[in-house]
DNA sequence: GAATAAAAAGTGATCGATCCACTTCTGAGC
DNA sequence: GCTCAGAAGTGGATCGATCACTTTTTATTC
C-alpha cells in the first residue's frame, strides 16, 4: 500500500545537473523558452521530460510573492451558478491564474468576514464575490474584490442596472399582450442583481402609466413566488407576474393553480435564467435567457484589470440576454380579471 | 490609487522581535498555544495583535510540504451539485483542508488529462472528482483520488449499489399501485450512479417477474426523457416510468403529455433528487430525497482518510435517502393502459 | 542547596524556486 | 585578430515559515 521510496520530485537542480546547465539556465528556460541557444534548449527539454519535471509551485510562489491564484466567493445556499463560473474559471484560466471557488455558509456577515479573512490571506490575488457582501474596515493588504452585479458609484446609468434591463422588455410585452395590471416577485434584496430588477419594474411601471399590485421582496425560492400569490387577496386584478426568475415563477403558477386561477388563462407569468425544467414544465416558461458565460468573463476580466492596475474594461452596454416566450404567457382574460368580484 | 508604501505583512520575525522572543518561539505559539509559558503566550499574544499577523501559508506550505488544499473535479456542463459541494467543503475545512472546485470542460478524455496534472502539480493533496473519469497511466507522484459513487472492487455488494437501492423501493411502490409495465431512462451511463441504478432497476424487474419496455440510456437531460417517451411505440404499455433524476423526469411528463398521454392518470412517473422546483411542477414529482450533504462529507472523510494513510471508512450501509410520494404516480389506467390499440 | 529531569526558548539549516551582479564563453562582423 | 553583443555560468541571497538540535530556565527531589 504505502510508498516504500517516496520519492519525491526532481527539483530545478537536478534537472541543471542532468542537462548539464547551470540552475540560473534552467530558470530561464522556465520564464521563456526562446532566450535559449537552441542546443542548450534541447538539453533542457530532455532532461525536464526525463525527470518528468513541473517546477514547484508552491516556492516559486514564495520567491515571486505571485500565486496566480483567484477566488470566486458564493453563499452556499444558494443556486449554484454552474455555467457562469465554468467561463469565469476558463477566463481566469487563460489569463493565468487557478480558480479557488469558496463557499461560504451562513449570512452576509459571517460571509464578509470570511471574505476579508481570504483578502488578507496572501492566499490569492483577488476575489470575485457572487452574493451579495458587505464590505467595510480597513483596506490595508486587502486584494482587490469584485462584486458581481454591483458597480462602482462611477458607473451609473446603464451599467448601473447590469443584468435587468430586460425586465422593461417583458413588461412591454406583457403590455402588447393587453395586460395592464402587474405583480413582480423579487429576489433577495441583498443581491445587487435582486434590487436591479426590482428598480427596473417599479420606474417601467410607473413611466408607462401602469398599475402594479406590490413588488413583494422574495429569495429566489419557488415558496417565495407561490405564498405571494396565495397571499394576493382575491380582488386585486392582477393578471401578469413578473418573477424573479424561473423557479420563483414555478412557485408562483403553482401557487395560482392551487387559487383556481389558469395560468396563462388567467393569470400571466415571466421568468429568467432560461433553465432547462422551464422548458419541459407545464405550461413552459416565457423566460429571459441570459448569457452567463459573457457575465462571467467580464467579471474575471474585470478582476483581473484591478489587479494589475490596468484600467477597469468597461461594462458592455450591449445587451447580452434575449426574451423567450413560451405558454405561461398569454392575452389576458376578456372577461373580468381572475378573482374580480363577478 | 497605487498604494505609495505596498507595505508588506508582517512575518514572524518581526513578531518576535517585537514580543522579544526568538522566532521559533513564535512557530511554537502558532502550532500549539499551550506549549509556551504564559507569560511568554501573553507577549506573543500581543505583538501579533499589534502586527495584524497572520503566517504566511505559501511558506509554510514549502517548509512543511503540506498544502493542506483538496480540489473537487467536476464536468463544466453537467448540473452543480450546490448542496454537496457546501457539505464537503465545509466538511474539509473542518479536517483542515482548503477547497479549490474545479470546473473541466469537455470530454472525460480532457478530465482525465486534467486531472493528472492536477494530481502531479503538487498544489493539491487530494482530488475528489464528482464527473466521471477514466484513470489509467503510471500512478507515481500521484496523490490520492476518489471518484465519487465509485468504490473500490473490495467493497462491492452495497456499497457498489451506493446511492441506487431505492430505485428498488420505487418499483415495489408502483408495483403496490398496480403498475406492472416499466420503463427506465437513465442518466449518463459514465457516471457510476446511473450505471448503478440502471442495474438495480434491471434487477428488480428481473426479480419480481415485471415487464419492462426499456431502460433508455440518457445524459441527464429533460430532453432525453422527452426523447424517451416520444420514441416508444403506441402500443407498448408502459404505465411506469422510473426516471433518472427529476429533470429526465420532467422531460419524460412533458413528453408524455405530447401524445396525450395523461401524467399521472395514464402515466406515473418518478424522479430522483427532491429538486425545489419538482414541489412546483404540475403533476409535482414524485421524487427521492438524496442527503446530498451525507454524500458530500462521506466522499471527503474517505479522501481525508486516504491521504493521511488511515483506514479507509466503510461505506455507510444506512440508507440515507427517502422516497417522496407526490402527485406525479399514481394507480395506472384500470382500462387498456395509456396508446394500446382500443 | 546541589543534582537532576523536564520544560521552555534559542540557533541555524532547510524547503525549491527566482533574482542579482557579475564574469566568462561564443560566434558574427569587420 | 579584435570588438561587441548575446548567451550561459557563478555563487550566493532571498522569500517566511518549520524543524532538528542545543542551550537555558524552571521545577522537583533528597
Amino acid at each position: 500500500m504505502a510508498d516504500p521510496a517516496p520519492k519525491r520530485p526532481a527539483t530545478i537542480h537536478q534537472v541543471a545537473s542532468l542537462a548539464g546547465v547551470s540552475h540560473t539556465t534552467v530558470s530561464r528556460y522556465l520564464q521563456d523558452k526562446d532566450s535559449l541557444k537552441p542546443k542548450t534548449r534541447i538539453k533542457v527539454e530532455y532532461a525536464v521530460k526525463a525527470l518528468d519535471y513541473r517546477p514547484n509551485l508552491v516556492a516559486r510562489s514564495m520567491r515571486t510573492r505571485h500565486t496566480n491564484r483567484l477566488a470566486i466567493v458564493l453563499a452556499s445556499g444558494a443556486h449554484f451558478p454552474g455555467r457562469l463560473l465554468a467561463a469565469a474559471s476558463r477566463t481566469a484560466h487563460e489569463a493565468g491564474y487557478q480558480v479557488e471557488i469558496v463557499s461560504v455558509e451562513g449570512g452576509s456577515q459571517e460571509r464578509s468576514v470570511r471574505i476579508d479573512e481570504l483578502a488578507r490571506s496572501g492566499q490569492v490575488e483577488g476575489i470575485l464575490a457572487l452574493s451579495p457582501i458587505s464590505l467595510r474596515g480597513k483596506q490595508s493588504n486587502r486584494v482587490p474584490i469584485v462584486v458581481s452585479g454591483s458597480y462602482d458609484d462611477k458607473l451609473h446609468g446603464l451599467a448601473e442596472l447590469a443584468d435587468a434591463t430586460e425586465i422593461r422588455d417583458i413588461v412591454e410585452y406583457l403590455v402588447s399582450l393587453g395586460h395592464r395590471t402587474f405583480l413582480h416577485v423579487a429576489g433577495d434584496q441583498n443581491f445587487a442583481s435582486a434590487r436591479n430588477r426590482k428598480s427596473v419594474y417599479l420606474e417601467t411601471i410607473e413611466q408607462l402609466g401602469l398599475r402594479s399590485v406590490g413588488a413583494v421582496d422574495g429569495d429566489w425560492s419557488a415558496q417565495s413566488g407561490f405564498d405571494a400569490i396565495t397571499g394576493l387577496p382575491a380582488d386585486c386584478g392582477v393578471t401578469a407576474v413578473v418573477a424573479a426568475n424561473d423557479v420563483v415563477a414555478m412557485g408562483v403558477i403553482r401557487g395560482a393553480l392551487s387559487r383556481g386561477w389558469n395560468v396563462p388563462g388567467d393569470l400571466s407569468v415571466f421568468g429568467w435564467d432560461d433553465e432547462e425544467i422551464g422548458r419541459f414544465a407545464t405550461p413552459s416558461l416565457s423566460t429571459v435567457a441570459v448569457d452567463r458565460e459573457a457575465q462571467g468573463r467580464a467579471a474575471i476580466h474585470r478582476l483581473v484589470a484591478e489587479i494589475r492596475g490596468e484600467p477597469i474594461p468597461e461594462p458592455t452596454t450591449q445587451t447580452i440576454n434575449h426574451l423567450i416566450y413560451r405558454e405561461s404567457t398569454a392575452r389576458p382574460p376578456s372577461r373580468p380579471p381572475a378573482g374580480a368580484p363577478s
